[in-house]
DNA sequence: GTCGAGCTACGAAAATCTTCGTTGACATCT
DNA sequence: AGATGTCAACGAAGATTTTCGTAGCTCGAC
């Protein structure tokens, strides 16, 4: 039985899953076998490892099952900017104390951005300045 | 026998140990009992509990111990700034792909920020964009 | 129909995280 | 000195995460 009926708080991804889910949203509804061998370009996982990562995702409701033919074929149930969105709510409030900027602050000067992503960013940044006021 | 010597490459603080950190930072160098007293205002932690925690944390190098007298007082290896930069290399790689600007992004969106603090992002966009070039 | 290849399901094991009960050491008060 | 209270150390237990070995099912080839 799956615990979670609709996806009353979803929970958040570990490292893992994580990794499972950005390939998955990069090829779109994959099976085990696909997913598997994207995932052996960066590292070695088993065939085995990967399918019960994915059996416990569904589980836990992170991913969706198409059970059609002999192979499942696993789809995302969030958006990839919901999960991000989720985990950087996290972040700032376990890490930063709920300051946002601070966080920016430290993802900027983290890894140099291209110009086109920093004027993104400034576009942004105007948005929020405009609406705000 | 504690693993690490000097301290080449602390392990990433979990949820739990951050909480800690968080007091330690906020404090100065406490006790366990001071600690915990802390804690104990956002939510009921035994004594035990943090004591064991902050065992795992200095056996792990996050934190170091001053045993002069009786009581321990416990003080963080990494300043602040240095532990949210680690966690935000983490998240950057592993939920956004290395794509710093999106969690950028994503951080701006999520909470809203004070016109001071969109003003001191700012300024750190203009020093980019100008030291960049 | 039977065999083999490929797939999912199941269960177990190791590592890690979190919590806490118990114990022994030490200090202070009387 | 003895009672009482506080402290760190230790170990255990439960939950979670990660990895696989094994088994059973199903499809297509023969």
């Amino acid at each position: 039985m799956a615990k979670r009926a609709a996806n009353p708080k979803l929970p958040r991804p570990t490292d893992g899953e994580l990794a499972i889910l950005r390939v998955l949203w990069e090829r779109g509804p994959s099976t085990v076998r696909e997913v598997m061998e994207e995932l052996n370009r960066a590292e070695p996982t088993g065939y085995t490892t990967v399918l019960k990562l994915l059996q416990i995702m569904t589980d836990k409701g992170l991913v969706q099952r198409e059970e059609s033919g002999r192979q499942h074929v696993y789809e995302p149930t969030l958006t990839q900017d919901q999960t991000q969105r989720q985990i950087v709510e996290h972040v700032v409030d376990r890490a930063f104390g709920g300051a946002a900027h601070k966080l920016v602050l430290q993802a900027l000067s983290a890894r140099k951005a291209a110009p086109a992503e920093l004027a993104e960013i400034r576009r942004l940044l105007n948005e929020i300045e405009k609406g705000a006021q």
